[in-house]
DNA sequence: CGCTAGCTTGATCTCACTCAATAGCAGTGG
DNA sequence: CCACTGCTATTGAGTGAGATCAAGCTAGCG
């Protein structure tokens, strides 16, 4: 099923009848090679894609030829679910590894929104989980040291992967050079490599041969200052992801 | 009107049908005094507030105590819309200044989105703009230096503000303290206030007594790599705002 | 008039960048 | 089969942007 990953184990759930007004709004699926770029920055866009299998990114370039990743997606996201309303996008988005999508065009969309108004809320909620995951973002280049950042980083994806049963909460495959990461978290790939060596004899976690290795997930996580509430999974999710006991912060 | 500056001068409008039901949904309006916290980060919410004036934040609270600036608003802004489809806030919302806000409760907000499917877009719209600042951020965040933060900063309250009439390209009120800028831009307080001196010894703006001055408009817009395509503004105020002529990047 | 919050400047330190060299490894072609 | 190429990872040495610590200054306000 195309749709399977969507919004999988998150606070908000799709029912089956709303799955199967999603799959039938699929006009297409389509496969991009590792490497490619999907859409561009400001051009005009009538379609929406759900990744299906395979990571992607979305970046921006920077004039002096630099790119900066502002989100990676796996499969079950809505990678450009935004371009629906917004018609254009102010970034890029690229295919990390071999990809496939499901194809959605904005007049399906149209149709689906005039017909499902709760499914319509919880389409928009997938654009919002994503701007919170911005936020995180912004906090961790702003606030965290290059070690934090990248123990965060890592323990984002292991969240976010566990919920779609693509970690199994210890190791997860992630197919990213230390370029990649350094472009994640504001780094240089010099430095991400003594950061992950830093990680790796401290009994956290390794990266090797695109696989991440957690030893200590707790310790990981206190290293993180990780919390991963923002990405509003259900409960137990949230708990093997990391999440504190007790009552909500602040 | 309370809802006068809501998209006002940007890509997508509202009509004035469009206007009139949003200004019927609204409940009630509210003031808040400089300093409140009007939203804590994980409490259950059923309203969200249009800001009608003054000037709001949004915030992360680090583990540590310090406070990081995800977001900063300006009279037009729907504040936090997205509570509406998320039900929670994965950050804090506080009054910078003194403030007036709309209250729009989520059953009012749902009733329009059974009935005006097009509107409904338009609000979606909305907090999608509000991604695309985040991702802006990110991009400041990582990719640029100190002084380049700043002055970015400074040319997307300018624009942003442009927008609502509450900046004439020249000069506008800005009511923060460098420790507030520092926690926009990652930076101390201390280091804002020598990239401050410096951008006013180039010549290119000068900030005092909580107002701008931009002396070299072009300048600043170079000096920041600022280009204002993210903020969607209509041609007119985007090309004010700085936008490069021409045919759009990429 | 004294208090406090914010602004300014100097001195020192440190985290991460830059530059540079080497090593490993997959793919490619002779 | 091996030489060659290009990409990624690793490690060292030197540098620099911005943090930290500390002190003095300014202005609004009770």
């Amino acid at each position: 099923m195309l749709t399977e990953n969507l919004l999988r184990n998150r606070a908000t759930q799709l029912s089956a009848e709303e799955h199967g007004a999603l799959e039938a709004a699929v006009s297409e699926t389509r496969l991009w090679r590792a490497g490619q770029v999907v859409v561009r920055q400001g051009t005009p866009v009538n379609i929406s894609t759900l990744l299906v299998e395979g990571f992607m990114t979305r970046h921006v370039d920077a004039p002096d030829g630099r790119r900066h990743l502002v989100a990676i997606h796996f499969p079950g996201d809505f990678v450009d679910l935004h371009a629906y309303p917004l018609k254009q996008l102010d970034h890029d988005v690229g295919a990390l590894t071999d990809v496939k999508v499901a194809v959605f065009t904005h007049a399906a969309l149209e149709r689906l929104q005039e017909h499902h108004s709760v499914l319509t809320r919880r389409l928009w909620f997938l654009t919002l989980l994503d701007a919170a995951m911005h936020r995180q973002w912004i906090y961790r280049l702003a606030s965290l040291k290059a070690i934090e950042r990248v123990a965060h980083f890592i323990c984002e994806t292991n969240a976010r992967l566990l919920a779609i049963g693509a970690s199994d909460g210890n190791s997860f495959a992630l197919p990213m050079t230390q370029e990649d990461i350094g472009q994640v978290c504001g780094l240089t790939n010099v430095h991400v490599n003594r950061v992950l060596r830093e990680l790796r004899e401290a009994g956290l976690c390794q990266l090797r041969s695109s696989t991440v290795q957690i030893m200590d997930a707790s310790g990981l996580v206190k290293r993180a200052l990780f919390d991963p509430a923002y990405l509003y999974l259900n409960p137990e999710t949230a708990a093997r992801a990391g999440a504190r006991t007790g009552v909500p912060h602040g």
